[in-house]
Parts: C-alpha cells; structure tokens; sequence
DNA sequence: TTTATATATGAACAAGTGTTCATGTGATGA
DNA sequence: TCATCACATGAACACTTGTTCATATATAAA
C-alpha cells in the first residue's frame, strides 16, 4: 500500500512513531471487510426489526410479515441478507420455514447497540 | 400500520397470540431507524478501520490518511459520517483535529462483532 | 394429479452511498 | 498582509441497496 506522500502533514501532525505502533494493532484489509460486511447487514431498520423479533422468538416469514406490515417478498428478500451473513439459520417446518438467531453475539451487539442510542437520546 | 391480511397465513403458521406477545416487545420504528443508522454508520472498511485505529490511539486526519492509505477528502468524509453518527469526537489542536471514539459502547460493539467475524472463518 | 399455500427469487427502478476533484475555511508563520 | 498548511465540504458519478411486481418452487391437501 503506497503511502500518501502529498497528503502528509509536515509540522506538527502526522507523528510518524504512532502511527507505525497504530498501524501494528490494526486489522488486517479483509477482516476490516468482513466486520463491515456483518455491520451493514445490520444496518437496515427492517432487519433490525427482524432480528428484534427474532431475538423474543423463532417465528416463520409470515409471522414476521405480519409482525413487520410488510409484504412477503420484501421480507424474504431482507431475510436473505440476513441467512447470507449468518446471523440467522432457518429450517422446514412443513409449508413453513422457522427462523431465528444464529448465534449470541447478534444479540450482544444489538443490546449494546440499544443501549448506546438509548444513551444518545438523553 | 394495516395489517396484510393477504399475506397471512391460514393453517399451520401464523401463530397469533406468540406474534401478538412478541409485538409487545418489539422496539418502536423510531428506535429501530436510530438503532439501523447506528450499524449503517459501522457498515463500511474504511469507517471500520477509522475506528479500529482510534481504538488504538486518538490520531489526527492527517495519520489517519497515512495509515489508511487513502487521500484527505474520503477519510474527512467518512469523519463525517462517524461524527454525525456521534461514534467520534473531534477537537481542535491548532491547525489540526484530533479524532477519537465518542464512548465505549462502541469498542464493544466492535470487539463482538471481531469475535462473531472471527468464529465465522473456522 | 390438480389446487392451494408458504416461501424464494429475478428483474426493474428509485433512492442512497463512497470516492474523487475542485474549492472553501480557518489557523499559523513569514 | 500574504502564503501555506490541515481540514471540511459541495458537486458529480459510478455503484449499491431496498422495495415492488411477477413468477418459480416446494409442500400439502383435496
């Protein structure tokens, strides 16, 4: 990765020894990728509501269509991105296919995620 | 908000009284929306790896060009975005603004998105 | 088998996002 | 004051995303 030489300050920023220590601690490209990849599928007010949902109880789509107000489609379209990121499983149930949750950090993250805009709001 | 009764289910799913209970514990829309705008700001490589070296140390815009490997104007862009979001705080120091996390919600909703990630690979 | 039901998916389109380029702003030093 | 540096910001553009509509698939019932 080139350095930016024209962008570097010259005078009294850019601190050469702590950026070479910062740079040692930092994640590697694709794992800073895969972070923002599970972030962004969070990043959506229907698949929260989903995974809110999910998090009280395994429903199946139609529940969650009807919990959500919104049409089938939509909802199995957003419950893709969700399978795709494995943050949730699914399995058959007869006609109907059951989701939930597929691990606990999700829920982790949404609680602390809950807690700091709860935070914000004060 | 209508329910879809055309997409209700009529047998065997569409649980009413479990939707109706989960109901009452959704988030409202408006803390969803907050809650979606939260990840969305955390959904993006180059905001996760800002953040990932203000973990590490408060930096300027300038170190953080440099460790990022990007020019001036996208990183004061997605500065932006993360300071709109109030993931960071930013102050002057003479010629230069030095960035840093806002709270330590943050943090932690990044080192459990790092162990979900990181248990995903194996 | 035929029909209906629950879910998945492709196409299309409006709306949103991230980067670059050019330029603006405010602080510093000559 | 004037030039320079660090950073911010607006415009433009390619790219992505979320919803809808139409349709496909799979299970179950008749």
């Amino acid at each position: 990765m080139p350095h930016h030489e024209n962008d570097r300050c010259e005078d009294t920023c850019f601190h050469p020894k702590l950026v070479e220590s910062v740079a040692k601690g930092l994640l590697g490209r694709k794992s800073a990728e895969e972070l923002a990849q599970l972030f962004k599928a969070l990043g959506d007010p229907t698949r929260v509501r989903i995974l809110n949902a999910l998090y009280l109880s395994e429903l199946c789509v139609c529940d969650l269509t009807d919990l959500l107000g919104m049409n089938q489609s939509a909802v199995s379209h957003q419950l893709r991105v969700l399978r795709d990121a494995r943050i949730v499983k699914s399995k058959k149930m007869g006609k109907n296919v059951l989701y939930g949750l597929d691990d606990e950090h999700i829920s982790g993250i949404i609680s602390l995620g809950s807690e700091h805009v709860r935070e914000l709001r004060q």
